[in-house]
DNA sequence: AAAAAATCTTGACACTCGTCAAGATTCGCG
DNA sequence: CGCGAATCTTGACGAGTGTCAAGATTTTTT
């Protein structure tokens, strides 16, 4: 991927190299921060669960907040598109109101590492001004995201929403937390019941027929 | 340690003084660790911030995550029947839901650092075992409150509540935290929008007439 | 192939952290 | 008062942190 078109026939952008190192250190780094989470995830310990040595962290980061902001966004990047699927596919307003519930509890069982870091980073800009910028933007691109499959919920329904995409997203942002929480936790029966409560409250978001 | 609480008529029990001291250490790290976060609120920077000097923490806790979870027991006492007096004091479903919706811009407004300090122990209980029991209690408590308010709102309307409180919980808890975010990017009317979408809310929580 | 630029490693620095122990201080009771 | 127990202070320790610089190594250019 990545290698753009630049005006140069060279096969290599000498300079996007750079680029393609902080994206495998991002790579490795979010792994060791899933794992971790931010306060206790080092630099040594990103380095050692990478091919790195803990100094090149500063060859392409100026500060350990560079790397953690840039690996936030990067993750955003990745992941903020995971459910246009849902949008695109539904048939009905059940089928799509079925396919989002599924898609969330994939999302708790594939990505819980990244969801909980997400989670911690986004309390932490409570505490830290440097973060609050990027937290805010994938947080307004999440809240997107979740207008998206509201939207084109209620369009197959052929009415409106009956909530505004703000509070939509902080309903399903706290039930997914709740679950995700529970999860964590070993606790029997929360991806189930994630699935059956998205399935159960879609209807309820939409305004009564005209 | 140790010397049970005797029978005795006297004043001050002797050994409630160790409580009484473990109490006064909680409240001033409560305001350190609402001000710096889980991470950053060191023992030399919470004993500062009291009238006791760094090595006193030892002498009352055995570790600092003694301290915090204490920290965390203690704030939940303090704060969970906050909404009581919505409860008791309403008159009607569409009192309660303004008074339940002031109530919760009267919280960020005058605990906003606690109720970050929460969100924070929260998300480090998805990376630290130690602190989840504490934090499933509490959140325990906290659903138990919600469904207080939203138990007696229905029954003020005469109907039944559409959705089972652990739902009811994620849901507010996720508008909640929402908006204490934006309060504290400054953003402007994210409390008028609070109380707002609170109060437009409640209704959609109730079943049907029958 | 040699020189220059880039990338990476290593080791050190100053600092902060939690923890603890030894001694100073205060308190309670005879 | 005086003595012992409780309480608190002080200072130190080892481990871990982010940061950086000097040199080794690799890659690119001439």
């Amino acid at each position: 991927m990545t290698q753009v078109a630049a005006p140069k026939a060279s096969r290599r952008t000498p300079a996007d190299k750079h680029d393609e190192r902080r994206k495998a250190l991002a790579e490795s780094a979010l792994r060791t921060l899933g794992e971790l989470g931010y306060a206790r995830a080092s630099l040594r310990e990103i380095a050692n669960n990478s091919e790195f040595s803990h100094g090149v962290v500063h060859y392409y980061f100026n500060d350990k907040l560079e790397l953690i902001v840039y690996c936030v966004r990067y993750y955003k990047q990745r992941c903020v598109h995971r459910y246009d699927g849902v949008v695109a596919e539904a048939t009905s307003p059940e089928d799509l109101a079925e396919r989002f519930g599924d898609k969330l509890v994939e999302t708790i069982v594939e990505e819980a590492p990244m969801h909980r870091l997400w989670y911690d980073l986004r309390s932490q800009s409570m505490f830290e001004e440097s973060l609050r910028e990027a937290v805010t933007q994938i947080d307004q691109s999440l809240e997107d995201m979740i207008a998206r499959v509201l939207g084109r919920y209620a369009e197959l329904a052929g009415v409106e929403p009956a909530i505004a995409s703000p509070v939509a997203y902080g309903m399903f942002d706290g039930i997914f937390q709740q679950a995700l929480l529970g999860y964590l936790n070993g606790r029997d029966g929360v991806l189930e019941d994630l699935r059956a409560r998205v399935v159960e409250l879609m209807p309820m978001l939409l305004a009564p027929r005209a």
